[in-house]
RNA sequence: GCCGCGUUGGUCAAGUGGUUAAGACGCCUCCCUUUCACGGAGGAUACACGGGUUCGAAUCCCGUACGUGGUACCA
């Protein structure tokens, strides 16, 4: 039997960091076994659908090299693949349930609801569920006469299924990752199947999608586990055990202070969405990984090994390794805190180990959009191998690799003038002149004459060349001073020294 | 409150009854470097607590504490 794993974001939310590694999971696991990887909308919470923002979560998946098998973008034999479209499929066997006498109808309003939880509040149980000693008391199926439950359906009147949650059962399952886990019945809820608006909540469709589509694991977050009882009856009642996808529920991923939220990204200064994030509400725009200037080579790295790792001592690894190596019993049951400071590591090392011609493509746009002209991509080649240790993300490349192509505008002045003096003026004007004699433009002989002329008029050299530095380069960093005339070539380079001159 | 899941240095983590308790990030020191980095060599820091079981426990069991998730006609 063929693998067939999904991912089933609710395209309101954007993709953050715990989203893009449940679907690397689920992917990595889908190609590990030569199946399908499925990605499924759920947009059944129609007050919240935000336009555009399903493509979102496509554009991210295809930023990071997770291309879907199957979805409603990429298409396939399960379509459609948004619950929204499959409304209609739900319905009956929500009906079904009820004929069975695992559902019922609950025709209590949304003040009922509240005026519920409001009356059976106590210190001890803050909050109330619609269980099996509340819904005794409340208006549905269960309490109504048969009569009267016919009628009220004919005229329409708003009402829910809810699942009839059975009385001192033990539930259990075996997680993948965490083992047997097993849940009382008597502390679950009727969870509401079919809603008021005819769309199913997460809960039905979730198991009825997983069913039609044949799908073999589920993989799914931490925050799911306590649905899970609700989930596995579901699949009982519905006569699928079978069937039943394998389960494997995440660790979370958490922020600095517990729980990683969106606002962290602000407060403390790292993204948390795959790409830029738009929220629909507040208008607000969080800044993605991509923009911030990862590689998604790396974002797709650190994320693999937050929470999994091959038992080796490897940290580095391609797409291709992980597809080879990831196993789900080497998933971590807890939680992981992400840590920004190694997340930049990742993309450093990934800097560092790219292919410079790949690395050049996701280079150039940073340079382009601050004006530095790539038309020469063996010179803009030579430049980032020269400068790439030096960068850990890549807006970092502006300011590193710029000054080979256009002479800084700010010279960091501060730094000569407290031990600048006639003689050294002097040097670099002498300097120039065989600078412009040179026939051979390279390293060594630019430096050669710079060492010759600083004997003859007893100078250091070391004095000397952080003034050359601060010329060429506008401040105290970049690769060897003399490497740098080279490439910007001698006319460039004079032309600084002189520039350099008037202004000291 | 109740239910679920968890707990090895600041962070990520290896470890599955006997180890000097790996490694990485970060931090510190030194070397390299007449810039900034890279790199190299060192260093500090950990088994949440309390009971068992056992000749022996980070590892198994039970409590407690703490963290985290759920407790919605959200997903």
């Amino acid at each position: 039997m063929s693998v067939r794993v999904r991912f089933a974001p609710s395209p309101t939310g954007g993709l953050h960091l715990g989203g893009v590694r449940t679907v690397l999971y689920n992917y990595l696991f889908a190609k590990k076994h030569g199946g399908e990887f499925i990605v499924r909308i759920e947009d059944t919470d129609q007050t919240r659908f935000v336009e555009g923002a399903e493509n979102y979560i496509f554009e991210c998946l295809q930023w990071c090299g997770l291309e879907p098998d199957e979805s409603p973008v990429h298409g396939g034999a399960y379509a459609p693949y948004r619950q929204s479209e499959r409304k209609e499929l739900y319905r009956k066997y929500a009906e079904t349930l009820v004929t069975q006498g695992h559902a019922y109808y609950a025709f209590d309003t949304k003040a009922e609801l509240e005026k519920m939880r409001e009356e059976f509040k106590t210190a001890e149980n803050p909050s109330p569920q619609y269980d099996l000693s509340i819904r005794k008391k409340m208006r549905n199926s269960l309490n109504l006469t048969n009569d009267e439950v016919k009628d009220l359906l004919e005229q329409n009147i708003p009402h829910v299924i809810r699942i009839k949650m059975p009385d001192n059962e033990i539930i259990s399952f075996t997680d993948l990752i965490r083992g047997e886990i097993s849940f009382e019945t008597n502390f679950v809820d009727d969870k509401v199947l079919l809603k008021a608006d005819g769309m199913p909540t997460y809960h039905l469709a979730v198991v009825v999608d997983d069913y039609l589509m044949k799908i073999t694991h589920a993989f799914r977050g931490e925050e799911w586990l306590p649905s899970a009882p609700v989930h596995l009856l579901l699949w009982k009642y519905l006569g699928w055990q079978n069937q039943m996808p394998k389960w494997a529920h995440l660790p979370l991923i958490l922020g600095p202070n517990g729980k990683l939220s969106k606002r962290d990204g602000a407060k403390f200064g790292f993204p948390v969405f795959a790409m830029n994030w738009k929220d629909n509400k507040t208008n607000e725009l969080t800044e993605g990984f991509k923009e911030k200037g990862f590689l998604p080579e790396a974002f797709i790295n650190l994320l693999a090994v937050l929470g999994w790792n091959d038992g080796t001592e490897q940290e580095l690894f391609t797409m291709e390794e992980l597809i080879d190596k990831f196993s789900l019993d080497r998933v971590h049951v807890a939680g992981a805190k992400f840590d920004y400071e190694k997340a930049k590591w990742f993309n450093h090392e990934w800097i560092k180990r790219l292919q410079i011609s790949d690395l050049r493509l996701q280079i150039e746009p940073y340079l382009i959009s601050n004006r530095i002209d790539t038309t020469d991509k063996a010179k803009l080649e030579t430049v980032i191998e020269l400068v790439k240790d030096r960068c850990t993300l890549l807006p970092d490349f502006v300011q590193h690799a710029g000054f080979f192509f256009k002479a800084p505008t700010t010279l960091d002045i501060e730094a000569v003038k407290p031990k600048w003096n006639e003689e050294k003026k002097l040097f670099f004007e002498i300097y120039i002149g065989k600078l412009n004699a040179l026939a051979n433009w390279n390293m060594a002989e630019i430096e050669n004459i710079f060492k010759e002329l600083a004997t003859e008029k007893n100078i250091k050299p070391g004095e000397l060349q952080l003034p050359m530095r601060i010329m060429l380069v506008g401040a105290k960093f970049g690769p060897a001073v003399m490497q740098i005339a080279e490439i910007i070539g001698k006319e460039e380079t004079v032309k600084r020294i002189e520039y350099a001159l008037r202004l000291l």
